[in-house]
RNA sequence: CGCGGGGUGGAGCAGUGGCAGCUCGUCGGGCUCAUAACCCGAAGGUCGGAGGUUCGAGUCCUCCCCCCGCUACCA
C-alpha cells in the first residue's frame, strides 16, 4: 500500500541568504523526512518556493533603489544552489511570484468570498501626497506617543520596545522623502476568522493527541484567551497579487494570506510541469492524503491556526472557481512538526547583525553530510538548541568519523585487501566456485548454512533498526532516529571486536571470511538507516558495495515563462533510484569498489578559526 | 499579569507510575583491521524547590523559583 505524503516546507523570504537555523527549523527535517517516505515507497510531494512578496523585500528593493523583482531574482538561484548542494530533494521549489500562484490565490479569495468568509471594513492610514500612494506601517516613522522617543517606526517604537498603533504617531514623516503624510481612509478585505474559530478549534483537537505541546496547546491556549477576530488580508501596495475585484485594482493582497497558499498552487504548478494536470488532487482532495508542514515556531500561528482557517472557509469551492468543475474539500495539514530556534554559539542568530553560519558559506569549506549530521543531532525539535563550533568539531570527529566512516572504512579496506576486492564467501568457500550472481535461494542456503548464531544475531539487531528508526522517523523524532542507527553502528563495532577477524585471517581465513561478509551485510543495511540523514555519503558506499543503480534521484532546475516573465526551479526526478527502506540479502562474491573515507576528520583548531571568522 | 515551552550525573539530551538511561567528555584496561580510529570496565545524578496522591513518582496533583518565547524587515 502506498501512501500519498505531502511535504510542506516554509517558504523563505526571497531577501536573504539561508542560515543553519532556517535549514535545522524547516528545510533539513523535511528533506529526511520526504527521502524516508521515498524509500518507503509512498508517493512524497515536498514543495515549497521563495515568498517574493511582502513588505520586507519592498523595504530592501527601496533601500537599493531597485525594484522588488529584481530582489527577488537575486536570491531564488542562491537558494536553488544551495539547495541542490546540500541535497534538499524538492520536487517543486517555485516561488509566489506565477502566473499559477496568482490565480491560485485569487480562486482562495474567491472562495472565501462565495462562502461568506470575507467582509470589507474602513480603516485610516497614511497617505503621502508627494508619492502618491498609501505608506505601509513600516515606512512611516515619527515620535513615539508611549515614551516621547522620536524615530520610532510606524510599528513599533526602539526605544521603549511598545507595538505602535501608527495612525498615533506625533510629527509622522514618510521614511522614504521625509514628507508629512495624512491619513486617508481605504477600505480592505478581512476574513472572518471568529466566524471560523470553532472549526479551527475542532480541528486542533482532533490533532492534540500525536502532535508536539509546544504546538498544539500553545495555538488552543492562543485562540481561547484571546478569541480569533477578523485580519485584513488585502493591503494599499503596488508590489503583490491583484485582488480579484472590480475597483479595487491599486490594492493587494496581503502577504500573509497568500502566502500559505504556495502549499496548495505549487503542488498545482508541479503537476502541469509533469504533464498530469489533475496529480495534485491525489495529495489534497484525497482523504488518505496526509500533509505534513515543516516550519520553524515562528510560523506556528500561520499554519496551525490561519491557514486552516482558510482551508475551512474554502470548503469544497476550489475546484469549481479554479478548474471549473466540482470539488472535494482541501485536505487539513496531519501535522505541523514544527522547530524551536537553533541559537548561535548561546546568543540568538541574527541575519541582520551577521551573527549566523550561512549555509552557502559553510559549505564552501565543508561536505555536506556533516552539516546535515550535525544540524540533525542538534535539532530543536524540543526546545531551542545551540549551534556550537567546538560541538560540531567533536561530534563530526567523535560520532560521524569514528563510529560510522570508521566502520565503514575498516571493514571495507579489510575486505577489499584479502579477497580479492570482493565480498568474501561466508565459510570461506573459493571464490571462483561462487557466481556472483547467484539465485537467492541459494544464497539463503549458503548464510542459513555458514553464519554462526552470533553473526545472525547481528544481522537481527541491524534489521531491528529498519522498525526502530522508521518509527522516529514517522512521528518526526529525527534526533533520536539518528541517534539509534549510530547506535547500531556501534554494535557492529562491538561485533568486530568480539570475532577480531584481523587475528582470525592468520589461523582460519574461512572464520575471517564469515565475519566479514556478516559486517559488510551489516553496513549495507546500516547505508539505508543512514540514507536519508547522509544522503551524500550513503550514495558512495552504496556504489564502493558495488551497486550499481543510485539509491536516490536526481535534482535538476530549469526555467519557465509565463505571464509574469521568468522564473526559475528546482525538481527532483526519481530516475534510476532503486532505494528501498528494507534489508536487502548481499550476494557473496561480489564485486566492491576500492573504499575511501567517507568523512574528513576536522582539526580542533577549526573551531577558533570559525569563531574568529564570525568576529568572536 | 496571562499563555506556551523548558529546568535530569562535567556538556548535550531521552525517559508520562514499577530497580535512573543515551551520546560526548573524564579515569582505568584491551585490541591493532581502521581517519591515534574501535572495544570493555569504572567514577560521576537525593531527576529546579516544597507539599500531596499512590504499595510505588523525573513520570500524576497543588504551590513556588529560574531560563526561553508570545514584539521585531532579525527563522
Amino acid at each position: 500500500m502506498t501512501d500519498h505524503i505531502l511535504v510542506a516546507v516554509a517558504w523563505p523570504y526571497s531577501n536573504s541568504d539561508i542560515h543553519v537555523g532556517n535549514l535545522t527549523g524547516s528545510y533539513l527535517p523535511a528533506d529526511i523526512f520526504a527521502r524516508y517516505q521515498r524509500l518507503r515507497g509512498n508517493q512524497v510531494l515536498m514543495v515549497s518556493g521563495s515568498d517574493a512578496h511582502g513588505t520586507p523585500i519592498t523595504v530592501k528593493a527601496d533601500a537599493e533603489g531597485v525594484t522588488p523583482e529584481e530582489i527577488y531574482q537575486r536570491y531564488q538561484p542562491r537558494f536553488l544552489d544551495l539547495f541542490q548542494r546540500l541535497g534538499l530533494t524538492y520536487d517543486l521549489f517555485t516561488s509566489t511570484h506565477t502566473e499559477n500562484h496568482f490565480k491560485v490565490s485569487q480562486a482562495v479569495f474567491l472562495a472565501l468570498k462565495e462562502n461568506g468568509y470575507l467582509y470589507t471594513e474602513e480603516q485610516q492610514q497614511w497617505y503621502s501626497a508627494t508619492l502618491k500612494k498609501f505608506l505601509p506601517d513600516r515606512y512611516v516613522e515619527g515620535t513615539c506617543y508611549i515614551c516621547g522617543y522620536e524615530n520610532a517606526r510606524g510599528d513599533q517604537c526602539d526605544n521603549c520596545g511598545n507595538v505602535l498603533d501608527s495612525t498615533l504617531l506625533i510629527n509622522p514623516k514618510a521614511k522614504v522623502d521625509g514628507s508629512k503624510p495624512e491619513l486617508r481612509k481605504t477600505t480592505h478585505f478581512f476574513v472572518d476568522l471568529a466566524k471560523l474559530q470553532p472549526e479551527v478549534v475542532k480541528f486542533l483537537e482532533s490533532r492534540q493527541s500525536y502532535w508536539r505541546p509546544n504546538v498544539v496547546t500553545r495555538s488552543l491556549g492562543w485562540i481561547k484567551s484571546q478569541n480569533l477576530h477578523g485580519r485584513a488580508i488585502t493591503r494599499d501596495l503596488d508590489w503583490g497579487i491583484p485582488v480579484p475585484v472590480e475597483g479595487w485594482e491599486d490594492k493587494r493582497l496581503y502577504v500573509w494570506f497568500e502566502a500559505v497558499i504556495g502549499y496548495l498552487s505549487a503542488p498545482i504548478e508541479w503537476a502541469q510541469l509533469t504533464g498530469q494536470p489533475d496529480a495534485w488532487h491525489d495529495w489534497w482532495t484525497d482523504p488518505k492524503a496526509r500533509a505534513y508542514y515543516f516550519i520553524g515556531k515562528d510560523n506556528i500561528d500561520f499554519h496551525a491556526i490561519l491557514w486552516p482557517a482558510e482551508l475551512i472557509g474554502i470548503g469544497d469551492k476550489f475546484s469549481l472557481i479554479f478548474e471549473g468543475k466540482a470539488g472535494k474539500p482541501l485536505n487539513l495539514p496531519y501535522d505541523v512538526p514544527a522547530n524551536e530556534f537553533l541559537n548561535m554559539e548561546e546568543k540568538k542568530i541574527s541575519g541582520s547583525r551577521n551573527w549566523a553560519v550561512w549555509a552557502l558559506d559553510f559549505l564552501e569549506r565543508y561536505d555536506p553530510d556533516p552539516l546535515r549530521y550535525y544540524l540533525t543531532v542538534n535539532m530543536p525539535e524540543t526546545s531551542d538548541s545551540n549551534w556550537d563550533w567546538d560541538d560540531f568539531v567533536r561530534r563530526n570527529n567523535n560520532e560521524l568519523v569514528a563510529t560510522w566512516g570508521n566502520l565503514a572504512n575498516r571493514v571495507l579496506s579489510f575486505a577489499y585487501r584479502n579477497w580479492e576486492g570482493k565480498v568474501p564467501v561466508p565459510g570461506g568457500a573459493s571464490l571462483r566456485g561462487v557466481a556472483a550472481q547467484q539465485p537467492d535461494e541459494s544464497i539463503s542456503l549458503l548464510l542459513e548454512q555458514n553464519l554462526r548464531p552470533a553473526d545472525k544475531q547481528l544481522l537481527s539487531q541491524v534489521e531491528a533498526g529498519f522498525d526502530s528508526v522508521g518509527k522516529h522517523i514517522e512521528a518526526v523524532k529525527l534526533r533520536a532516529a539518528l541517534g539509534e542507527a549510530i547506535r547500531l553502528a556501534s554494535e557492529v563495532n562491538a561485533y568486530l571486536d568480539t570475532q577480531a577477524p584481523w587475528t582470525a585471517i592468520k589461523t582460519d581465513k574461512a572464520a575471517a571470511a564469515t565475519t566479514i561478509y556478516t559486517a559488510i551485510q551489516a553496513i549495507d543495511h546500516l547505508k539505508l538507516l543512514f540514507a536519508p540523514f547522509l544522503p551524500h555519503t550513503c550514495e558512495v558506499l552504496h556504489q564502493t558495495l558495488g551497486y550499481d543503480q543510485p539509491l536516490f534521484g536526481e535534482q535538476y532546475t530549469e526555467t519557465h515563462k509565463d505571464a509574469l516573465g521568468e522564473h526559475r526551479v528546482l525538481g527532483y526526478r526519481p530516475g534510476a533510484a532503486s532505494g528501498a527502506w528494507a534489508p536487502g540479502t548481499l550476494a557473496p562474491g561480489r564485486a566492491l569498489r576500492e573504499p575511501k573515507p567517507l568523512f574528513k576528520k576536522l582539526e580542533p583548531s577549526v573551531a577558533e578559526e570559525e569563531r574568529a571568522r564570525m568576529g568572536k
